[in-house]
DNA sequence: AGTTAATATTCGAACTTTCGAATATACCAC
DNA sequence: GTGGTATATTCGAAAGTTCGAATATTAACT
């Protein structure tokens, strides 16, 4: 019972345990979008954006709404965009860290100084 | 910028999305245990746990303590146990999705009624 | 120094995730 | 129905994760 809880609880995490994962989610925030527009604003292929949202799908984080020629999703539960919220404290408050994860981007795409 | 950010955040989310690391966390809500201790409570093996508490130290979710012969863990920041609060109430609210994964564990265990 | 207890690391096999390219499906307008 | 636009799915290669078995490290005790 409890395997099962913890099962569906790292389910959720490796859900959202990707940046664009979280970005499509971020770009949410406000309300629902179509595909195109998250595809358009974030830059990506979009067969991978597809691929992200269908996880997104699957692990009930968003849902979807067809339209015509075009699908809208929006966030299921504003308790993710809670969890994020939450998040973004933890962030601020660990910030060496994130520079450091800056950091090494920065070095690992050789941009020179 | 925001890509590095999005890709702390993401890299926070993997280090949970595993059963056997959010059980270690929950072991920690209520204060620091020894490495030993949390093997002993939750039954799995030296080596195993040895790995999943080296990638919550390693994502800076844990810290530890070292005390002669033994290591103490404790979580590093109230506000991962608050997530998880939050992601309990989530549960709640979602019950009958986590109805459904128990069913499935239950029917891929075998067990017939 | 030798032994035991506690914890960490390394290795390799099995499994899972990620990506872009290619292809499929669905809907609309003509 | 043909053509176009929007989105989803399938495939296979590359990269990443997970496990237990074996081994290494560290500290305490004699």
């Amino acid at each position: 019972m409890q395997d099962a809880l913890r099962q569906f609880k790292a389910d959720f995490f490796q859900a959202l345990a990707h940046p664009t994962r979280i970005a499509i989610v971020e770009q949410l925030r406000e309300g629902e979008l179509s595909a195109g527009t998250i595809i358009e604003r974030l830059g990506i292929e979009q067969a991978n954006a597809s691929q992200h949202l269908a996880i997104l799908r699957a692990k009930n984080i968003l849902v979807n709404r067809k339209a015509g020629n075009q699908v809208f999703y929006s966030v299921r539960d504003r308790r993710i965009i809670e969890i994020l919220d939450i998040m973004r404290q933890y962030f601020h408050a660990h910030m060496s860290e994130v520079l450091a994860t800056l950091r090494a981007i920065d070095k690992a795409g050789k941009v020179r100084r």
